[in-house]
DNA sequence: AACACTTCTTAGCCTAGACTAACTTTCGGA
DNA sequence: TCCGAAAGTTAGTCTAGGCTAAGAAGTGTT
């Protein structure tokens, strides 16, 4: 039974920054490597597909975006599709592994591919590399090399 | 490899629309369960507390006691700590079981116990029901009744 | 009983991320 | 060519969740 105790006010509270910090670098995560996805797999990414496979409007794509762009993620030519810096690229590439893995190693487990799809959405930006290798090896010890 | 092609939009959406409704659900379920946990091991729950704790303000802690009020999860005395109505009280079993449960599915493959609470702190608000039952199977089977 | 200390609240501010409505720009077809 | 539909932007609003600074309300000690 763990937490019989609690941890100390310090640990927790640190545990929970870390939490808050992890949830504000997820939006752009999800940005990312939905471009990402969008440049690969139709050959360009316009805000209004981001704004339908994100669930959200157009006006929200243009604002988030806008923050991609300052944080030096996005590139926009108006009117054009989006495109990303090198730095959205290999943080773009980054989310896609951690993505891919979280949701090999939850069908590893024992779901089924849509709901391993749907809870890697959030667990993706919460598993620390710690636990992305210790899936990874969970991984390979069962000779999954999907 | 996942995702060789992408979903439909509708299907991503709703993935992502969902996704948001736990974020949102989170941070009703880490004060309630610190509350919980509050209670049960000092038999009080002060605001102070909570803000050591939570790594925040004493600010933000009225504030957002003040939305788990008005959602009916928390009730308080002014200056006497705080406490849960019945559905805080369920919320924070709920919240509880589901962390416990990750945890020890994380120290189950592999990570350490630290590492394995604080990821445990961003997973247990993602996933889903099937999933726990993946990971309490997955404990069953390995015979882990800790 | 009074004072100091702690706790809690209030006020004012900020950012992210969401919305709708209205406007502008681009592009494709008649 | 021009004109309407689609795409994108802008303006204004909202909520959650953070912050600091300042003030009010208990609590405990002497």
């Amino acid at each position: 039974m763990p937490r019989r105790t609690l941890p100390t006010a310090e640990d927790q509270a640190a545990r929970f920054v870390r939490q808050r910090e992890a949830d504000r670098k997820a939006t752009a995560e999800d940005y990312v490597e939905l471009i990402a996805d969008l440049l690969r797999e139709e050959g360009e990414a316009r805000a209004v597909d981001l704004a339908r496979r994100m669930g959200v409007s157009q006006a929200t794509v243009t604002a988030t975006v806008g923050r991609l762009q300052r944080d030096g993620l996005v590139e926009t030519k108006p009117y054009r599709g989006l495109f990303l810096t090198a730095a959205g690229t290999a943080l773009a590439a980054e989310a896609k592994a951690r993505h891919d893995l979280v949701v090999r190693f939850l069908i590893a487990v024992g779901l089924d591919a849509g709901t391993a799809e749907q809870d890697a959405e959030g667990i993706e930006h919460h598993a620390s590399d710690k636990a992305l290798t210790a899936f990874a090896r969970f991984l390979s010890e069962r000779g999954d090399t999907t």
